[in-house]
DNA sequence: ACGCTGACATTGT
DNA sequence: AACAATGCCAGCG
C-alpha cells in the first residue's frame, strides 16, 4: 500500500487521540488545546466525544479539563472522583473540582507556554 | 432534512 | 466567580 511514513494520520480522531496521549503526567490541557494541537481548531466538542467514546486505560483522559480549569464531568458522576484522584496522584492541585491552570499572560504565547512546567502559578 | 443534545470555547455582562 | 449568548460539529430520533 502507498503509505506516507512520518505523515500525521488523516483521521481526525486518531490525531486527537495522539494529542491526548502527548500530554505529560502532572499537566493538564483544555479541550480546545487538544483540538488545536491535533490540527482541528474549533473542534473542542469533537475532542469531548472522542474522550467519552474511547475510555481506553492507556489514554490519559483525566488530564483533559475545561478551559477554565474545571472538571468537565458532573460531580455526581463516578468518573469525577476518579479523575480527581488520578490528577492528585500526579501532583496536580485540585481545589473544589477545579485545577490550577497554567496562567498564560499573553494570548500570543499559547502552546509553548502551556506545555511548560505546570507547577507554576 | 430538522431540531436537540453534548466530558466545549470565547466573549460580554 | 457565575451566567447568558454564540459558534462549533457529530450523533440520534
Amino acid at each position: 500500500m502507498v503509505e506516507h511514513p512520518q505523515l500525521p494520520p488523516s483521521d481526525p480522531v486518531a490525531r486527537i487521540l495522539a494529542a491526548i496521549r502527548a500530554v505529560p503526567a502532572g499537566q493538564v490541557a483544555g479541550y480546545g488545546h487538544i483540538a488545536r494541537r491535533a490540527g482541528l481548531p474549533g473542534r473542542a466538542r469533537l475532542v469531548a466525544r472522542v474522550l467519552r467514546e474511547h475510555h481506553a486505560p492507556s489514554l490519559p483522559w483525566h488530564r483533559i479539563v475545561r478551559s477554565d480549569g474545571a472538571i468537565a464531568i458532573p460531580r455526581t458522576s463516578p468518573g469525577f472522583d476518579e479523575q480527581v484522584r488520578r490528577l492528585q496522584r500526579e501532583g496536580v492541585v485540585v481545589i473544589n473540582g477545579r485545577v490550577r491552570m497554567p496562567a498564560v499572560d499573553s494570548p500570543d504565547t499559547l502552546d509553548a507556554a502551556l506545555w511548560g512546567p505546570a507547577s507554576r502559578r
